[in-house]
DNA sequence: AAGTCGTGGGA
DNA sequence: TTCCCAAGACT
């Protein structure tokens, strides 16, 4: 069973929505002063009121239909992790084609996971996703397990990832924390900007809280929340005249005071490792045969930095290093 | 538990 | 141009 975006299964809806004729959702409908988007029941639980959102202004996304499967929806998490939607479309479209079960791609190399991965980014994920797809097939028979626990022991699968996959291939209630949801219920229930830089106890007995005892309505609740985050609730420029839940928002009500403390963090990249890596990377991908040392060399200037990015792919599986020095992704 | 790990687009 | 950040996992 998979969360679409069809109508909310949500229990009884009439005693819980009052007729609501209040269709708030085009800005170019708005009058210039207009006021929070109309909340047509603002005693009603949140899930109510932002699930309800959720019916009429959920994305379309191809891992929500219900073709895309548990194995879709894997897919889709491992992509997302770190990634922008727009970005993980064509290559999610394109896996899914290409590898549509788990012992497909687990029947391939590592190294063509890597490859078809492209510039996605973090290609350590296609690594771990292709682990995943091996231990599914030798564990699991082949089919994505539904258990929170069997989930969260697979490479690359953590607490986010598991609780996702469980959620939406599977319907099942789980408190489901990504960044999204940390930033709505950090605003709407806490009254801060931002939630904290690492996830504390304290947010997961909050999620915990919020979640709705009936599965199905957990479920869409937790799709729910991240389009909110993704679409709305944003971390910069939050239209809060589009928000359902802006008349109950802690930190609306609390004049939206700016983030406290340090600034968030810095993610320096330029001359780092990592752009190294990423460029060695990149010339492996495109190459048919393996490619020559001499080649590699051409991708950056300091020698040191580059040998310690080269050793640094090969130890973590990326890169295969064969006799004569020459590099290839990995055949096994 | 703070650091590491890619990439590209929007403000 | 620079900065921020986008459905985290792992060590």
């Amino acid at each position: 069973m998979t969360v679409t975006p069809a109508p909310s299964v949500e229990a009884p809806k009439s005693a819980e929505h009052a007729p609501s004729t209040s269709e708030s959702t085009e800005p170019a409908a708005q009058p210039p002063h207009a006021p929070e988007a109309a909340e047509s029941n603002p005693t009603a639980a949140l899930h109510t009121t932002v699930n309800a959102w959720f019916d009429t202004h959920a994305r379309d996304l191809p891992w929500r239909r219900p073709e895309a499967g548990p194995w879709g929806v894997m897919i889709s998490e491992f992509m997302l992790q770190q990634t922008p939607v727009s970005r993980v479309l064509p290559v999610y479209e394109q896996w899914l084609a290409r590898w549509p079960r788990p012992a497909d791609l687990a029947a391939d190399p590592p190294g063509e996971a890597v490859r078809a991965w492209g510039r996605l980014g973090y290609p350590r994920r296609a690594l771990r996703l292709h682990a995943a797809a091996s231990a599914i097939k030798e564990r699991h028979c082949g089919d994505v397990p539904r258990e929170h626990a069997q989930l969260l022991a697979l490479p690359g699968v953590g607490e986010y990832t598991a609780a996702a996959v469980a959620s939406f291939a599977y319907g099942q209630r789980h408190p489901v924390l990504d960044t999204n949801v940390r930033r709505v219920f950090a605003r709407a229930v806490s009254g801060k900007q931002y939630p904290p830089n690492a996830t504390t106890a304290a947010e997961r007995k909050l999620a915990r809280s919020l979640l709705p005892d009936d599965e199905a309505t957990a479920a869409r609740w937790a799709a729910a929340t991240m389009e909110l985050g993704a679409l709305v609730c944003t971390a910069r420029g939050p239209e809060c005249g589009r928000c359902p839940i802006a008349t109950r928002c802690a930190w609306r009500l609390a004049g939206s005071p700016a983030h406290e403390g340090p600034p968030r963090r810095g993610q320096t990249y330029a001359g780092t490792d990592r752009q190294v890596r990423g460029k060695l990377l990149a010339v492996l991908r495109d190459a048919v045969t393996p490619v020559p040392q001499t080649a590699l060399d051409q991708v950056w200037h300091e020698p040191v930095q580059r040998a310690r990015a080269l050793d640094g792919l090969v130890a973590d599986g990326l890169v295969e290093p064969l006799a004569g020095g020459v590099y290839r992704l990995p055949q096994s």
